[in-house]
RNA sequence: GCGCCCGUAGCUCAGCUGGAUAGAGCAUCAGACUUCGAAUCUGAGGGUCGGGAGUUCGAAUCUCUCCGGGCGCGCCA
């Protein structure tokens, strides 16, 4: 096996495989070798990698880490990619490869090109990413971007991976809310047919972004509504004022280069309606109601049953009836309490629906569902989990990834918002004046569970100092040095064959080494990042790769002339250099790609 | 009262599923542009990883317990 021997490996893998055989080999066959890690040391003085194994295994064999080490250093020595084998601290293994080892793996990148990087860690597996899921009732603000912005990059790093990746919006058209956004477009729909409405009344929507609704209401009949009663006239509205706001969502989405590929209707799990009213092929034929359905279905396992719950905690008793109620069993699958299915009413509890929705996720083949919420929902995770448990019968999985709320300042004074009020500020107003690429960046340099200041001011005039620019600037100056080398050596091949064909042993500079060495690491970063489900590493990565790049650029200064990228007299060297930043650039624009961010080619 | 999340440099945050001497950016101070792009780089100072106990070869990371902050706790979604 040679690093370049496909997406299927990389060089950690690839070590890592030659670990656990000389492990087993010391040990014996059916060791746990699970545990043992193959990565990058802090200090680069003590090699190119370095590994756990001994001191992992140490307990289970019976055998100080130090001895167990010796053993398993022992086989590695034999290994035609390992120059030295060190022992260290408690039980480290530090291996120091083959000078030639580190050439080919940057030919791997620029032999992969765009495909570098690409893992198969997830090759088979079907995985349903559920995200921003809002209301039908309004425009979106700023931390349902947080949400799409992190679900979408975490779908874009799972394919990466090798996952086979479904985006997905859940519409919640089907609760009370939807029935008020239908009066609150009514209302402007009777505005448009010249009625005075004054003051839009306490619990409407009050924003002007019904206001269109109301004259397309008119322009398709024109005052035929108002004659009707609202049971007639609520459906027609309400269709038509959730498809109005589900077209600007998707514009909105768009913007910040969001496309999910499946919208699901929660309604259409009620009434059987369509289920996706921008599908391109129709939808399947449905039964009328598949709540009904999921929840008989449960009842049959013993999942479900009649009967009462203790009060809430909350304190506010006010509407507390006790009464006897129909419950999902939740905790048979380690919820707190059981969870009512019914409202008094006798409609679905939201989770009713939800529960259905999370079976037609499991129905259509997913083992592997992950959903992003805000962190208002963080309740929800126990008996949302439980619920994909039993309809699932413990064979899928879901993962919840609170996303924390963001707040919104400008020159670090928070933006006042009321939603209420109908005077937030929308996430297309942030995009609009930000940019696209600030604002996924900016969201994705952080940890999903933190809280997150998204300074409209700072974001702009600190550009300088922004991360997305620094990321970025990289690239460009990356494609610069292409610009440049074409006009001052235009004899010089530097076509991607050329490049390849590169002697890229003339790159011995420690600069140069380290560089390959994190170009190296990307398929393994992206590997841990996808299987946990943490998008902002590949930000953080990316800023790191930016940087060394940025300063093996300075070092090519006055002071050292020869390290610069482009040496006019050394066509040799060029050409290795020129590698190099190929590589780069390559795994710059993939990262960026990962993120949404685009990977200009200059920005001056 | 219970559950979940968070607490790391003055500020904003990383810390690669338990590894070696805890790292970046901003801010502060001192430096580098007749340069392949200075939207860049080099260096310095700055820490009881909220406190305490435990688990083990080894803890910012896992367990317990306090302290402090956030979210949630039928018929909102």
């Amino acid at each position: 096996m040679t690093p370049s021997a496909g997406p299927q490996t990389h060089l950690f893998a690839d070590m890592l495989a030659r670990v656990r055989d000389a492990a087993a080999s010391v040990l014996g066959e059916g060791t746990d070798l699970s545990r043992i890690v193959v990565e990058p040391p802090r200090d680069a003085s003590h090699g190119d990698m370095a590994t756990n194994a001994a001191m992992v295994l140490a307990k289970e064999a019976g055998r100080n880490p130090r001895d167990l080490a010796t053993a398993i250093a022992e086989k590695l020595r034999t290994d035609t990619q390992i120059d030295k084998v060190d022992i260290a601290g408690p039980g480290f293994i530090n291996l120091t490869l083959k000078p030639e080892v580190w050439p080919e793996a940057l030919r791997a990148v620029l032999a992969q090109g765009k495909a570098y990087g690409k893992g198969t860690v997830g090759a088979g597996h079907k995985v349903n990413v559920e995200y921003v899921s809002a209301n039908p009732t309004g425009p979106l603000h700023v931390g349902h971007g947080r949400g799409a912005v992190f679900g979408d990059a975490l779908a874009s790093l799972l394919a990466a991976a090798g996952y086979d990746v479904t985006r997905e919006y859940y519409i919640n058209d089907a609760g009370a809310q939807v029935d008020v956004l239908a009066r609150s477009a009514f209302l402007r729909y009777r505005e448009a047919l010249g009625e005075d409405i004054g003051e839009i009344p306490e619990g409407l929507y009050p924003g002007d972004y019904l206001k269109e609704c109301g004259h397309e209401l008119v322009n398709d009949y024109e005052d035929s509504l108002k004659q009707m009663p609202e049971s007639e006239w609520m459906p027609i509205v309400r269709r038509r004022a959730t498809d109005m706001m589900m077209a600007e969502i998707r514009n909105d989405l768009a913007r910040l280069r969001i496309v999910p590929d499946v919208f699901f209707s929660e309604r259409s799990l009620i009434e059987g309606e369509e289920p996706d009213p921008f599908a391109a092929e129709p939808p399947p034929a449905r039964a009328a109601d598949i709540v009904v359905e999921t929840i008989d279905s449960l009842r049959a396992q013993g999942h479900v049953y009649e009967g009462r719950l203790p009060p809430p905690k909350s304190g506010n008793l006010e509407d507390w009836e006790d009464r006897e109620q129909t419950l999902f069993r939740s905790t048979d699958f380690g919820d707190d309490v059981d969870r009512p299915l019914l409202k008094s009413d006798g409609s679905y509890t939201y989770f009713a629906t939800d529960i259905a929705y999370h079976k037609s996720k499991v129905d259509r083949g997913f083992a592997d569902m992950i959903d992003v919420w805000g962190a208002d929902h963080g309740g929800y995770v126990k008996r949302m989990q439980a619920a994909v448990k039993a309809v699932s019968g413990g064979k899928a999985v879901l993962d919840v990834k609170l996303v924390q709320l963001v707040r919104l300042l400008r020159n670090g004074e928070p933006v006042k918002m009321s939603k209420r009020a109908g005077d937030y500020i929308t996430l297309r107003e942030v995009v609009d004046e930000v940019g696209k690429d600030a604002v996924r960046f900016d969201m994705l340099y952080r940890k999903n569970d933190a809280v997150l200041d998204f300074d409209l001011a700072k974001v702009i005039e600190q550009s300088r100092e922004n991360p997305v620019f620094y990321v970025q600037y990289g690239h460009a100056r990356g494609r610069s040095i292409f610009r440049t080398v074409a006009a001052d050596m235009p004899q010089l091949d530097t076509g991607a064959a050329a490049l390849k064909a590169a002697d890229l042993t003339r790159l011995t500079d420690a600069g140069e080494l380290s560089i390959i060495r994190k170009l190296a690491l990307y398929p393994r970063m992206i590997e841990a990042a996808a299987q946990a489900h943490e998008p902002h590493r590949v930000a953080f990565y990316l800023y790191e790769l930016a940087s060394e790049f940025h300063a093996q650029w300075t070092r090519g200064g006055k002071e050292s002339p020869h390290l610069r990228f482009i040496i006019q007299d050394d066509p040799q060297t060029t050409l290795a250099r020129l590698a190099l930043v190929q590589g780069i650039v390559t795994v710059l624009a993939s990262g960026l790609d990962l993120l949404g961010v685009e990977a200009p080619d200059e920005m001056r």
